[in-house]
DNA sequence: AGGTTTATTTTTCAACTGATAAATAACAGG
DNA sequence: CCTGTTATTTATCAGTTGAAAAATAAACCT
């Protein structure tokens, strides 16, 4: 991995000089991995060391800790958002809980993972705003979508979601969510599979939801 | 509330003194409010000012800072629950929804508050054995308990819960707990009230659960 | 009053923090 | 080989941190 120079007997790079862009790249992938491990508290020394570069190399890259740290937030955030996944939804040539199944087996792949979820939760205390987008994206391009769906599939004439039914696809969405914190962050010994899992929480959302939706069963 | 003397122009108390019970008290009562919203990382000068006390005064009552962050870990998980909650499942006289509704309300009026979410999310991203020993009280008072109402309700013989049902019913659990979160930490409009979303959560769990524990339907 | 206890403050320390300025050395082009 | 560019390090600063030691003063007991 770090095979630059031949001899690596005692490896003390000393001075390893990159193109600036690599560097940033380096640095930006390195810090999503420390501030998830240690939270944003952590200190810059930290992370230069991790990262086997001084300190003040990183003000050569970002003007500030807090710049630094809208960087992470952009590549977990934003970055590995795929804009492809409302389509997976919105397929109606499949019943939709196998498109609900689908969608949230390939969403969890993304998001469950330590880093992830670990940065997510720290941000979210930190400070409100880039979760509050976050969910402002899950609610519109997501759950909406799958109230509008079910409707469909209902045989409802099509109508805006009320914000109990968006509360309700929240608490399923929650519920697999919390799943996922109780596995990666607490590292509670969850026995059962993610697939099975996901599975019981749609089929318990479908049975819900066409009570919620249709009155009389 | 604090009209100690009468004269309180210039509310400079100097030297107040008080027992250390109280004193100590005080200091953990605070100490919940000041990390809940500052995080843990933050610095006893700043509890210490919060308190109006200056700052090695905390060194008197607690011996270092993690000792004090315990105290309020104690005092936030431990002494806040109730054990009198399993009893509300138990009780066969009346439905397990009814049951499951009432449990779930006044267990969220305990939790869910700034603080209690806060220390609990806070906590959880520190180190782990707090947050998993809070789990394992809540799978094994809990949700094993409504599982076993469930079986003996749905007319099926006393059986352990399988981790499959106890999944089910994390799901159900953390789909509650997050729209909590989502109310408290990210501040998210939520516009449904709680009682609500409460019932459309037990209500799909209900209908789930007998699906799975009763697969001809 | 006088004397003892102890709650509280003042002072201080060494380590650590984010950030800046200046010195150094690696690489590119001639 | 020389020269300019710039990636990287060294040195440094002012502020903050958890914590200990010593000085002070409020209450309590005769």
């Amino acid at each position: 991995m770090n095979g630059a120079k031949m001899d690596d007997s005692s490896d003390k790079p000393g001075r390893r000089r990159l193109p600036s862009g690599e560097r940033r790249a380096e640095f930006i992938a390195k810090a999503i991995e420390f501030f998830a491990e240690e939270g944003f508290e952590s200190s810059t020394r930290g992370l230069a060391k991790k990262l086997g570069v001084t300190q003040p190399l990183l003000y050569r890259y970002f003007p500030s800790k807090d710049d630094l740290i809208g960087e992470v937030y952009e590549a977990v955030y934003v970055n590995r958002w795929r804009p492809e996944w409302p389509d997976l939804l919105t397929d109606r040539s499949r019943p939709l809980r196998d498109r609900l199944n689908t969608f949230y087996n390939v969403y969890t792949d993304v998001i469950f993972n330590r880093e992830w979820m670990r940065i997510y939760l720290f941000s979210g205390l930190k400070g409100v705003d880039i979760n509050r987008r976050y969910m402002k994206l899950v609610r519109q391009r997501i759950l909406e979508p799958i109230l509008a769906e079910a409707r469909a599939e209902l045989g409802l004439p099509p109508a805006p979601a009320t914000d109990a039914e968006v509360e309700f696809a929240w608490v399923m969405h929650g519920g697999i969510f919390y799943y996922g914190v109780r596995d990666l962050i607490y590292e509670s010994s969850v026995s059962t599979d993610k697939a099975t899992v996901i599975a019981d929480a749609v089929a318990a959302f479908m049975a819900g939801l066409s009570i919620k939706l249709t009155p009389q069963g």
